[in-house]
DNA sequence: TATGAATGAGTCTTCATTCAT
DNA sequence: AATGAATGAAGACTCATTCAT
């Protein structure tokens, strides 16, 4: 394939917007239930150019999910202060990306198609799997430092990944009403008091509450979110 | 609908022949993928007769689900000490989910659709908002007795459920290689140490190693999972 | 075949119950919308015992129509005057025929199928002629006695019939308000100034207005119609 | 519904040639015993190609009936001298009626339907209905000349327009071997007849032969009928 | 006689993908 | 780049009919 394709300017634009309009279908529908027409046609061309621009519906879908992975770890980055200690930063980062998946809700939808689908199982869990490995890092520096209870990192580092996931499902699927900064908030406790090796540094984690770094950008095109 | 249909021993048999058929390849290649010939062909019947036990493939699904719901609650029920206090209860429950999913991993896989296929939302989240249900008054229980930290009982309830869901599936989907009885454990440390009211009472409570009474039963016939 | 079973009396009882309802239903559906199931469950008996009493779906419609013809026929000639002339024979005949199509609107429906279904022709027509032909006997004799005009017989009889049916016809299907005995009337008048040789003739049979004999027993099973 | 697409002029044609296809196998074998692959394979496309022009089978008929409709009444239009008294010109729209639907065979055998199939009641009822009033207007006319006896006018309506669809439908069906020109002339006779205040009225319109002006023209792709 | 279960050919419809222009 | 048309493999579901009991 010489896919490789050098695009003009405009054209970049257009598929932009191809991938912009799919991602909303799919968290709105599902991918199996968003059809190639649906796209093109909420991005208002032809059927015909969606294959000019994309090998294929699954190609679109890879394409999406590494995008959105870049962008989330970008702005995790922004979030974390750098000179906090290793627990800290888990909670920061673990706050942040609750109010960061909360505000792109629609992209994040995107990734629980991992549950389902064999075919992207790959590019999903890869996608997670960098995630939990940060984690981790964190966790063993943690831990050495006597801030973190003695116990597998990876088990917990999966453990804390997938809690923010769970409570920024629930908070999508507005099965919770909680305003968002405290259900950060309350996701930043469940964390740290999972984690520390004991009351005392749980405490002192969860009272230095300068305010994690706010991550209110949107991702995607000006405007959505 | 007159579809409460009186069936014989052997049409129940059949029935729950293709439920069975169908758990194993939803299981294995999700609702979508299953087309309705793959599940008579596994049962070995023709086509039609698909229709005389189910109206269609969807509501096939959800009879699925409302029957592991039921084994589930049921074989949660057996494996709770009735006399020990709400926090141990909590994590005796959660220990026995994990070893449980672990053994019914095929259906429990199935559960996992409610994150994607709109159209099962309901049965499914109903099953879960039961089971959160029942954690969240055993929650209320431990604050009241001083054993829980004082936080919202329905959000702490759900982390719960879903950090035990969260393991299953990372057990399931081979992505931990650890032993089943240490997952068990150590989900069951992760719990207690979120939410115990300090120190002490999470160490008591996991020292008190009364091993969770094992719910080995698979379900399903006999011979699988 | 050895078709001419032996039916005992309930037998017997049990097949007429089944053409009732399937009468019942094609009027109401059409035959093709008419399901085999819906025949039995409206007799409520079970589908196998439908081919006990009926070789198939066709069989049984087409002893229906004959079974109809039959009791049509016998019903026409109950309401004629022997005496009369051929042309107040042929009023009395089609204003007793819509009247008698009215009480029996459920069953002369099915006629109706002739039209559609290229695999009823046969019954169906035959059942037609056999009326026509009828007609067509009391118009030569009509013409030979200078009562009607000298058009081809045949073709005049096959409008005689057309027109009856045609208003019975408007009548079921509830395009025409007007009361029965109206209508059974309008009928009689169209009949005869389309056939009368002249005014004179017409007006004498319109006036002598001796009502036609009601046939006004339902066909069918005791309290239908 | 977005449905009102813009067609090439290919894209029309494509459509149109379904569109007859169809109509010649609805009208060879009904409505329900033509399957839509049939309608692709007489086009010599694909079956997916169907659904690219016509939401399903249904539409398809449903586009078929109105357009049939359409010329039908565009040619009565034709066939009528608007000069003639009211009488003369319901013989003429009669008999230029049989000899049309003689023509255009195929096509009327569709309309028959109406009978049977509730579907398509709406459509077809309508397009008689259209029929009906047009005819109804000049009987009213005709019976303040005094030329038309005065009788229920919608009824009489609704009567010739059956009389001329009954005798068109014997010719279709091969009931009647009469020559066409010939049967025209009897159903303006007995047309006539019917309606006429009395026979020297009838007598005169029928003397005033002035032949009907032909409705030759068949409708369809040329060629057909 | 009567029943409930079983069969499987047949039909519509959907939709990703390709193609000619 | 862009379009509208065309393709055809799938898949869900229906229903007359047959069968074992």
């Amino acid at each position: 394939m010489e896919d490789e394709r050098r695009l003009t300017a405009q054209g970049a634009e257009r598929k932009q917007q191809l991938l912009d309009c799919a991602a909303q279908l799919f968290a709105e529908r599902g991918y199996a239930d968003t059809r190639v027409i649906d796209i093109v046609r909420a991005a208002g061309v032809a059927k015909g150019l969606f294959y000019w621009y994309f090998e294929n519906k699954e190609q679109l879908f890879r394409e999406l999910a590494q995008d959105i992975r870049l962008r989330l770890r970008r702005s995790q980055g922004d979030a974390i202060d750098p000179n906090a200690d290793a627990l800290t930063r888990i909670r920061q980062g673990s706050e942040a990306s609750v109010r960061f998946m909360a505000i792109n809700a629609p992209f994040f939808s995107l990734l629980e198609v991992e549950n389902l689908d064999r075919r992207f199982v790959d590019v999903l869990r890869t996608g997670t799997e960098v995630h939990v490995t940060d984690v981790a890092a964190l966790i063993r520096e943690g831990i050495t430092a006597g801030l973190i209870r003695d116990d597998d990192p990876l088990l917990l580092a999966r453990g804390v990944v997938g809690i923010v996931g769970l409570y920024s499902h629930f908070h999508r699927t507005g099965r919770s009403d909680v305003p968002i900064d405290e259900l950060a908030q309350f996701v930043g406790r469940w964390v740290v008091r999972s984690l520390a090796a004991d009351d005392e540094i749980a405490r002192s984690v969860e009272r230095d509450g300068s305010r994690t770094r706010a991550a209110q950008t949107a991702i995607g095109p000006s405007g959505r979110g």
